[in-house]
RNA sequence: GCGAGUGUAGCUCAGCUGGUAGAGCAUCACGUUGCCAACGUGAUUGUCGACGGUUCGAAUCCGUUCACUCGCUCCA
């Protein structure tokens, strides 16, 4: 089996996500609940790094892409005025014959099916897609608020906030990741579709002008991010421009993989008008313009955005990285050997260099070393089991370099470094092992 | 939300028509080995998804429920 065939069953990422750390259920011991999953101690750490290699990329390496992170909860308003509320409160019912689904606002008799014809249908009930709290010890519907269900809402709430203390003239972008919730109708495929999770966004301002040849920018950026970085060639990424657009949009694509369920969405980059900017000044009373002073005039902001699913981001590198390599034939009434290896990008593995000792008298040096690297990679050190066990340990975690101490290395002040993808090794000073690793992860 | 399937150790699964739970792998220890899952010895691990019912007795039969997978539906 390869990753890039993507034949990779749903059942074996599940399976190793559990047996090796990455992702559990959330609330196991209760028998779990719908939608909602726990990064473990290796999930975390590749979490992490994606986030991190998302804000070096998006937000630390430009002038013109400033930071924020604001609050799950904010005042419901935002909500109204985003349309979420209206939107996402659809009273529906459903037709117990035929099974089909319908929304009472868009059916022509509300006590027919209008795809069977039967009258055989359900109360009504209200879907709300946005997950509700109270604000205070109080819960009545003066005091309720929401979860927020994107991360952007708050951005252009900020706008004028950020604009202000880090001295922004337009053209420039707020970027946020954060935790966004839904309650979605029909959680699916693991960790895809679930109702807590984390989105990575940046929203572009700029003027009207121009502002397609902006979109094109952020989405050749982004394409070129998935390419570069996370190493999605064109067998496993697709780019979908929409023909049908939300009510805000102006234009839209999604940048989709390949996930053994099939094609899915890992990113949206929507050019959004002043739709938002519009609404909040409407809906706040508050002036959302921006004033170019080199001008003179004052104009709504256009906002492009670029909206990742890290929880997606990581489903997807999982699926494109797992891989089982038959090692050796079955002989002898002895099974054969199946090497399962994690092929991810060095930027992103959990573990970027484990530090074995190639027996346990060597524990001491071999520990010394470790200790040294950890402050500038992602690292374990293990001396449970013979080396080659080890070396399969990582290889199903996906650590790109494993460091073995051995008794030359007293001597000669070199280690081994070992490969996992082609298993090969090398010879390596140790002096030199910390400019060698930066240069093989970067 | 509808339909189908599944749920037994960390993972993969066995457990025939009801008699009170097992294997392989994994994990850990000791010995051995010294660069690719070795080997030997030993050890740990289960509310048999949950609740209720039938029965002298339920992992096994029945009901309800929860979770996961697949197909519809949904995804502003």
């Amino acid at each position: 089996m390869s990753a890039t065939e993507n034949n990779v069953s749903m059942e074996k990422i599940v399976s190793l996500a559990k047996r090796r750390g990455f992702v559990f259920q959330s609330s196991e011991i209760y028998g779990g609940i719908n939608g909602f999953w726990d990064y473990g101690p290796y999930g975390v750490r590749m979490k992490r790094a994606i986030e991190q290699l998302w804000w070096r990329e998006m937000v630390e390496t430009r002038d013109d892409v400033e930071g924020l992170d604001s609050t799950i909860i904010c005042h419901p308003q935002v909500w109204k005025a985003s349309g979420h509320l209206d939107q996402f409160s659809d009273e529906m019912c459903d037709c117990r014959d035929c099974k089909a689904r319908h929304r009472i606002d868009m059916m022509e008799d509300p006590k027919v099916c209008s795809n069977c014809g039967g009258s055989n249908l359900t109360e009504p009930r209200e879907f709300n897609l946005m997950m509700k709290t109270f604000v205070g010890p109080v819960s009545d519907d003066e005091h309720t608020a929401y979860l927020r269900a994107e991360t952007c809402q708050p951005i252009f709430v900020d706008f004028h906030n950020v604009r202000i203390a880090a001295r922004q003239k337009l053209p420039f972008g707020i970027a946020q990741i954060g935790k966004a919730f839904r309650n979605e109708i029909n959680p699916r495929n693991f960790t895809f579709r679930s109702r807590e999770f984390t989105q990575m966004e940046m929203e572009f301002f700029c003027e009207d002008e121009g502002s397609m040849d902006v979109f094109n920018y952020w989405k050749e950026q982004r394409i070129k991010y998935y390419r570069e970085k996370l190493g999605f060639d064109d067998d496993f990424m697709r780019i979908h421009e929409h023909d049908k657009l939300a009510h805000y949009a102006k234009a839209a694509v999604d940048i989709e993989v390949k996930f053994p369920f099939g094609w899915g969405e890992l990113e949206g980059i929507h050019h959004r008008g002043v739709w938002d900017m519009s609404q909040h000044e409407g809906s706040s009373g508050k002036e959302m313009q921006y004033m170019d002073h080199d001008n003179g005039r004052k104009i709504m902001p256009t906002v492009i955005e670029t909206s990742v699913g890290l929880d997606r981001t990581f489903l997807a590198l999982l699926a494109k990285a797992y891989d089982e390599e038959v090692i050796g034939e079955a002989k002898d009434g002895k099974a054969a050997d199946i090497r399962t290896v994690l092929r991810l990008p060095a930027v992103v593995a959990p573990i970027q260099a484990a530090i074995l000792p190639l027996s346990k008298k060597l524990s001491e040096n071999a520990k010394e070393l470790y200790n040294k690297l950890n402050r500038y990679f992602r690292c374990e050190f293990d001396v449970t089991g013979s080396i080659g066990k080890r070396y399969r340990r990582q290889d199903e975690i996906g650590t790109p370099y494993c460091v073995t101490f051995d008794f030359d290395s007293v001597d000669d002040n070199a280690v081994t470094v070992r490969h996992r993808d082609s298993m090969e090794q090398e010879r390596v000073a140790i002096t030199d092992l910390r400019d060698y690793l930066e240069k093989q992860i970067d």
